[in-house]
DNA sequence: ATAATAAAGGATAAAAGTGTCCTTAAATAT
DNA sequence: ATATTTAAGGACACTTTTATCCTTTATTAT
């Protein structure tokens, strides 16, 4: 579904997320192990998801790293995608026609088209706080390690 | 959604479905036109597409091409996935986690599956024929231009 | 001030995806 | 038989994705 890239951005993401406040920081060596992703690449990545410092912020040297303050933890995750340029991932033709629309559909058109809005619900609807929550509560987890590791 | 790749082949392999008969062999260079894309990247995926001998058929030589049988043609979309190694693509985390279930799901599993299977059932229900039929019908098209362009 | 720490950013590289071109093999028409 | 036609297949090249490593910059602790 998602570039290798994106899929590590929103592990990370929910992660900080789930782990981080203003006082207790994140650093990029937990981080990429705990979502169980290449360290320095998942820093570039992050590295995307504070440009605008809307997401995810961060704080260089001692105690110093990565969080998330309450009100972008309240964003949904879509803002992720956004951050990511993967928002135009379900405007596209599923045919990979440039020009397809309800005038001039393509012939998977109408049925793919509900689906595509659901997966666009999906994301504008959940908070990334509410999957942190999730994960929090073990109902829902982000590796295959437990939590006694 | 998918690579061009596999674009491509739903594109091709609808267009073989619609205009060719086994008494009417199509050629790459009016498929690639027809359908916009690579000849001769085309050519390889449409190759792809021959092995099995189960979904597009090939002759060479003069008045050879590509073309398909009546009964392939009422083979479901998914059969071109499945020949373009695609058709796990509904089958993976939408996070990427290697392991995601029922039992260990990750925070978006239980809303994403049920997606994932409307998605499934699209390319399993509808026929690739159907979908020919329709632009015959003009009620759907493959590519920018109309009948007389 | 200096050293230590941690993210930011640049340079580079391997792998995969996308695409072209040329040769080979098979079928047909003459 | 020979030439022609058309797909099959190999070799190569460009681009994007995925990834690593090293240097620079900002912040903190001493």
């Amino acid at each position: 579904m998602f570039s290798k890239t994106t899929e590590y951005a929103l592990r990370a993401t929910i992660y900080i997320a789930q782990k981080s406040t203003a006082d207790k920081k994140l650093g990029i060596a937990e981080i990429a192990k705990a979502i169980d992703s290449p360290q320095s690449f998942t820093a570039k990545i992050i590295q995307q998801l504070t440009r605008g410092n809307t997401l995810v912020s961060s704080v260089r040297g001692p105690n110093g790293g990565f969080f998330m303050t309450e009100k972008a933890k309240r964003l949904p995750v879509r803002v992720i995608l956004d951050l990511m340029g993967e928002d135009s991932k379900f405007q596209t033709c599923i045919l990979g026609l440039k020009q397809c629309s309800e005038v001039k559909p393509c012939p998977m058109h109408f049925e793919y088209k509900p689906i595509k809005d659901q997966l666009i619900s999906l994301f504008a609807d959940r908070s990334i706080e509410s999957l942190a929550e999730d994960i929090n509560t073990e109902q829902a987890f982000i590796n295959s390690r437990n939590k006694r590791g």
